[in-house]
DNA sequence: GCTTGAATGTTAGTCGCTAACATTCGTGGG
DNA sequence: CCCACGAATGTTAGCGACTAACATTCAAGC
């Protein structure tokens, strides 16, 4: 935790690519090798994705008759209760570093990229073709993600969950 | 040129991360400094996204009275033709190789952020709520690069236009 | 008290990438 | 025809992320 409040606040006075992982380990009194036993990468410290199988536990508990994108949809919209409630203090800052940063943007690319495989997977497990499968989950990330970014930058009033409601609506099948 | 195709032999050969530039540099016959001087980066080499002004040119040419979602689908669509005229030879083994690493995916998406800016500013210039733009800009993208790596990935008679289509389809307002 | 195992430190190295400077070489003007 | 100029290339040195092999401390359990 030394470790992680230190390069938060590196983070935020210097940016994420002007702070070494020498300073980092410096400020929380350790050897750089240590912070590398503690987080793989240097971007491991903001970038973390344990909501996956819950995801895919609930996009699988959508109708089985509504078309891949409705179901991922709806999943999604149905685990945001419970992914929002760990809107704590941190998660905010780290993901206003985030969304200033393209090389973390990246990292979190490839995060969200391990959500659609367990969406996707769980899609096909329902008889859903795989291409399909995989243009529904990406599509409704993408709109999530976008709205998560904005919620880094938005004031402190702005909700998570009521952004991402309004991202998701934007895909339902018939708009105003 | 020389540079391309001792990188691209070497990428499908022994894969995009198991290869330095060092040896494509010696496989080009020259110097790794000269790499760099012709690639700013090692994923450059694959990773080019020549379409941005076009294609924000075909989504602001849709309906102005659209949602911003259908606008962006309909301009993606529109500006295919164009396009997946580049469907060279060479085009498809590049998609191959990103579609493989994930590293190339992460830089992949970086590039496809530039096309979604470009996007989102013809939208916002148009009147459109710039959140709202965002979400429907990098959710008709994020369908587009599904389809485009599963092209990568898919036998040669499987032609990028169609798969894109199918994509794009799935994003419609009204589906059967 | 001794041992075991986990956490940490040390050293050295690889790879992507950059900067400062020297070098070659082909082309056009004197 | 020669020289000067600029573009492309090479050389050296270095930074930063990351890894591997090995040594060290230190606390808990037998």
């Amino acid at each position: 935790m030394r470790i992680l409040e230190a390069a938060l606040d590196l983070f935020e006075t210097q940016g994420y690519e002007a702070t070494t992982v020498n300073e980092i380990a410096a400020a929380a009194g350790i050897t750089p090798m240590t912070f590398f036993r503690h987080f793989p990468t240097k971007d491991a410290v903001l970038v973390t994705d344990p909501y996956d199988p819950l995801i895919a536990e609930a996009v699988g508990a959508q109708p089985v008759d509504l078309p891949p994108l409705e179901r991922t949809r709806l999943g999604l919209l149905a685990a945001l209760g419970e992914i929002s409630a760990g809107e704590d203090a941190t998660a905010r800052r780290r993901v206003a570093i985030v969304a200033r940063s393209p090389a973390l943007r990246a990292a979190a690319a490839i995060g969200t990229e391990a959500t659609q495989e367990a969406i996707v997977d769980r899609l096909v497990a329902d008889g859903a073709d795989r291409l399909d499968a995989a243009i529904a989950a990406s599509a409704c990330l993408a709109a999530t993600t976008a709205a998560l970014l904005a919620w880094g930058a938005a004031h402190a009033d702005v909700t998570l969950a009521g952004l991402v409601r309004r991202a998701l609506a934007q895909l339902a099948p018939v708009r105003s």
